[in-house]
DNA sequence: TCCAGCACTCTCACCGACCGAGTGCCAATC
DNA sequence: GATTGGCACTCGGTCGGTGAGAGTGCTGGA
């Protein structure tokens, strides 16, 4: 344990573990470390020296893996729960596992095979977000959160209006990735069905297949093309669209699973209450999921990573999918105790997420 | 505690208690185990005979307390969880109380007031929905289920026929309760506006207003009516619209304070995982509230009175809620433990299912 | 650098004793 | 007949003590 920087020219490493040692025993401290997360997230309790060196072929005794333990509490990657207790991985710990020393492991093809079918099976957008909920929950064991296809990032295939009896408009949007929303409008004037009709088909042949986040433009066209007196309503319906679907409040998730966290074997330090009402927040859930989506794939955040302190005992997965084209209309996410089987999950949530892809604009 | 039958003419009354008492005797059980359900419901903890003597006005002894509560034990009102604790009511007890002891006890003006706001600032049925839920879980602190309008139940606003790009035929049902259903139609002919047009507006003609249960007869009407090269399109709509729409998947339910059931104070014997499988089942439970519901007010359903297994620990209050002129279009309720505050439940699904009647065609 | 041995610490399960709450029963009283 | 005070009994929860087991850190030698 000496205090000095590297020599130049040795082999030692310091960048995981702070401590000097040589590049080989650097390696053999890294195999503990992924030992005590397999070992740890399978049986669920503390794992000292000696099962370790009895589960796994480590090639050394267990007093120096002893002396390995160490060093990886010194570096924050392990912990004690108590003095004569085994070792269990810190969030730290997690994250090196997750980043570096996790080995991928793909579904078997009947899992895929399943979870393809199992998608194609569905009737419409409410029910393909149901069944990969389902999914998720059932492959991970865990909570499944499945976003809705987010109203801005998705493209417009058909804009209704519809005359009520009470004298009021009702404006129906259906988008490319299924969802559907309407709102009433007060309108002030009295409507023919022939001006309605003709409204109607210019808002669609100018907004089809649009973003709805940029379709402010198109609108002003066709306002401008209708003749004066109807313009007022034209704007109007452009207003009542623009801002109703840009609200955060349409954003929409659906939790599944749950039941999962009661589970023998989801013990939680600080009791399941701070993670159902963390997972009931649903307007903050979905802005932890969507700050650490990022486009490349699946991502993970662990532990006290969370923003969220209910969360603070949990790891989430999470990934975006889309149209088939590779945007990202919305997120889906597995959500378990940081103790969870991570190459398992995310092998789970990115298989989802791509057949999801692929179903999608059905 | 003799066996014998009523004397005729005595003033005995064994209707509750199986033994013979006299009326007034009778009446102070009756008391006893109003008390002890009002404790138990209060202090969570199993009741004796000296605390509640101490904190009611009862007028006897702990010694007479005694005897009644045997007698109540006898007649399965009320079970002792061990030898030396306290008595805490049974289903059965809780039945008895429900059904004749419980004292109504209606909201507050503030409370009902913040019902009507709340529930009036929602924008669409999704809010509705949602905000309802919110509110019977807050109230009542227990978990909320609201159903959304049952299609089968609902009135038709209006029927589109949108033809898309691919050739397709989106066939949109929005109902007057405000839901929105679609579904594709892999139409054989090929079509022109025209055709659409009067298509789309003979159906709208013959259903509109008319529940969707009932509009199969109005539709074999407008296919005879069409020309007959464009029958099968209309019958294809027909046939897409009363299959896809009187589907079961397609009742939802939304499920809102689950947090609630991890309160400390909301011990499970069987642990929290029974209760939220069983609230995962949603179509399990669907079938629950819906044949517990009849349309005469709040139906209340208590432990062991469940089908459902999972929710043998929990009671169940529901109630229908419509719209304005009074028919039952969906269902509310909310859900506990056995050793809930009944009166004040009662009274907020009550008020609740009220207010949203009176807002939902909004 | 590794390893065997050893002393030490700490948790957990178990045991027995004790205390208190609550009951059921009985005899006396209203 | 209803009520009550008294009393013996039962049983669960708590507390302190004990022993076993697991696991560690350290030291000295290979």
């Amino acid at each position: 344990m000496s205090e000095n920087g590297p020599e130049p020219g040795c082999t030692s490493r310091t960048f995981y573990l702070g401590t000097e040692v040589s590049a080989v025993s650097e390696e053999r401290r890294l195999d503990v470390l992924r030992a005590i997360v397999e070992d740890y997230v399978r049986t669920r309790e503390p794992v000292g020296s000696r099962i370790l060196t009895e589960r796994h072929q480590l090639g050394v005794s267990p007093a120096t893996v002893r002396n390995d333990m160490a060093a990886l509490e010194e570096a924050g990657l392990i912990a004690q729960p108590h003095t004569s207790a085994g070792r269990i991985p810190t969030d730290k710990g997690y994250r090196l596992f997750v980043d570096q020393l996790a080995e991928v492991r793909p579904l078997t093809v009947p899992q895929k095979r399943a979870i393809e079918t199992f998608l194609s099976e569905a009737v419409d957008l409410d029910d393909v977000v149901a069944r990969a909920g389902r999914l998720i929950a059932q492959l991970t064991g865990q909570v499944a959160v499945v976003q809705y296809p987010s109203l801005r990032r998705s493209g417009l295939r058909h804009l209704e209006l519809v005359p009520t009896a009470e004298g009021r408009l009702l404006v129906v949007v259906i988008t490319d990735t299924g969802r559907v929303e309407q709102r009433f409008l007060d309108v002030p004037v009295d409507l023919d069905d022939g001006t309605l009709g003709e409204l109607r088909a210019r808002l669609n042949a100018a907004t089809a297949g649009r973003r709805l986040a940029d379709i402010g433009d198109a609108f002003a066209g066709v306002a401008e093309a209708m003749p004066p007196e109807h313009r007022p309503l034209a704007t109007a319906v452009a207003e009542v669209v623009t801002t109703a679907l840009s609200e955060e409040s349409e954003e929409r998730i659906v939790l599944t699973g749950q039941a999962n966290l009661a589970r023998s074997g989801m013990r939680f330090e600080q009791g399941l209450r701070p993670v159902l009402e963390a997972l009931e927040e649903q307007v903050v859930l979905l802005g932890l999921l969507t700050d650490m989506t990022d486009d490349a794939g699946v991502a993970v955040s662990i532990g006290h990573e969370n923003r969220l302190a209910g969360l603070a005992e949990t790891s989430v997965v999470t990934s975006g999918y889309g149209s088939s084209d590779g945007d990202t209309v919305a997120i889906l996410s597995s959500i378990g105790p940081t103790r969870m089987d991570y190459p398992g999950t995310i092998a789970a949530v990115r298989a989802v997420a791509r057949y999801l892809s692929r179903v999608l604009p059905s």
